[in-house]
RNA sequence: GGCACCAUAGCCAAGUGGUAAGGCGCGAGUCUGCAAAACUUGUAUGCCCCAGUUCAAAUCUGGGUGGUGCCU
């Protein structure tokens, strides 16, 4: 028998953490979090993270979970938030999967073989080296070399998923093709929510700038020595245009606006990634006239989804 | 009022007689161990307006209109 999961995805800015709250208070529910960048200790106002009174006292898995100077990744994910599902099914309660990453949700969904080439820091490096050195092109061509069809999926230009490629193939591992049948691992029912362009796009502008109200500036300079170039909390949006603001690259208005550009960006890219996840229900948040009637309506569904009570 | 310069996509901008570069933005998409990452892709039947020269004009000429700078 399955474990029954609701799944919470959609758009940055778009109420995710409210409404996951709602309903796991409605639904005897824990909140599992499905974001790449709140699993960090210590980065809090410039991932949105839910402080203790926006958790509403409900339990809230997979925030905090890693350093930020330590390296995380989907297939470490996929292990822990598997894990946190099956304990909370087990205890009797509804695990509401709540979050923006679409791969780690799709991760988790399908139960993605990752195989078991672990990065390799220094490969990668070379790699890179390479690529600095010679071009897409060539570091495209070692993989045509050893893997024909897996080269002609990649784009030279995609040069980190063509050096993945290449680990993996050095460790006499198989590339994933994704073309492997998609299982479903969970009885799951998934919510979508979205919100007309514009007003999304007013929502996170207007977001941004709470975060630096709030202090990410002094959030971001307390993080900047346990970074390094390699961390991958490094990627998150906010951090490093803060960063390149306190190297002096750049003014602070720049750094906002720039904070801004990239999360309309990634609203943007989620979107696409949302759109194609089969059997998802969508929920145009400005159709509602408060949150009540949106948790009323997603809470009716879910239940119904997943024959609750 | 005089002189000079300029007018190309939502924005910035190249192009100075041969059939509209590029960047940003915006839209669409890809995704199996860095994913808030990386990457792909679409986006001006037309260059302020009118007339003219020419086989051919965003490009040359004349006249408008609008803007900018300097002078009075």
């Amino acid at each position: 028998m399955k474990e029954k999961l609701l799944v919470l995805c959609g758009p940055t800015a778009t109420g995710k953490t409210a409404l996951g709250v709602r309903l796991a208070q409605a639904l005897n529910g824990e909140i599992v979090s499905a974001d790449s960048m709140q699993l960090y200790r210590d980065m809090d106002v410039g991932t949105a993270k839910p402080d203790a009174a926006e958790r509403g006292g409900i339990a809230h898995h997979m925030l905090d979970v890693a350093d930020p100077g330590q390296p995380f990744n989907v297939a470490q994910y996929q292990r822990q938030a598997a894990g946190a599902i099956a304990d909370i099914a087990a205890r009797g309660k509804l695990p509401i999967l709540c979050g923006g990453t679409g791969l780690y949700i799709n991760a988790l969904l399908y139960g993605h073989d990752q195989g078991d080439t672990a990065p390799d820091a220094a490969f990668r490096a070379e790699m890179a080296g390479y690529l600095a050195q010679n071009g897409p092109e060539a570091l495209h061509l070692l993989l045509q070399q050893r893997d024909a069809a897996t080269a002609a999926r990649l784009h030279p230009n995609n040069a980190k998923r063509v050096i993945r490629a290449l680990e993996i193939l050095r460790g006499g591992g198989v590339v994933p093709d994704g073309e492997s049948p998609q299982k479903a691992c969970y009885q799951a029912c998934i919510v979508g929510l979205t919100m007309q362009r514009e007003l999304l796009y007013r929502r996170i502008d207007a977001r941004v700038d709470d975060m630096m109200r709030r202090g990410l500036t002094d959030e971001v300079k307390k993080l900047r020595e346990r970074l390094t170039p390699a961390s991958t909390a490094l990627q998150a949006i906010g951090y490093k245009e803060l960063i390149a603001f306190l190297q002096r690259e750049c003014s602070l208005d720049e750094a906002v606006a720039r904070i801004k550009q990239q999360s309309r960006h990634y609203a943007k890219r989620q979107m696409t990634w949302f759109r194609r996840m089969p059997d998802i229900r969508w929920y145009q948040v400005d159709d509602y006239a408060s949150a009540d009637a949106l948790a009323q309506d997603v809470c009716v569904y879910a239940k119904d989804r997943l024959e609750l009570n």
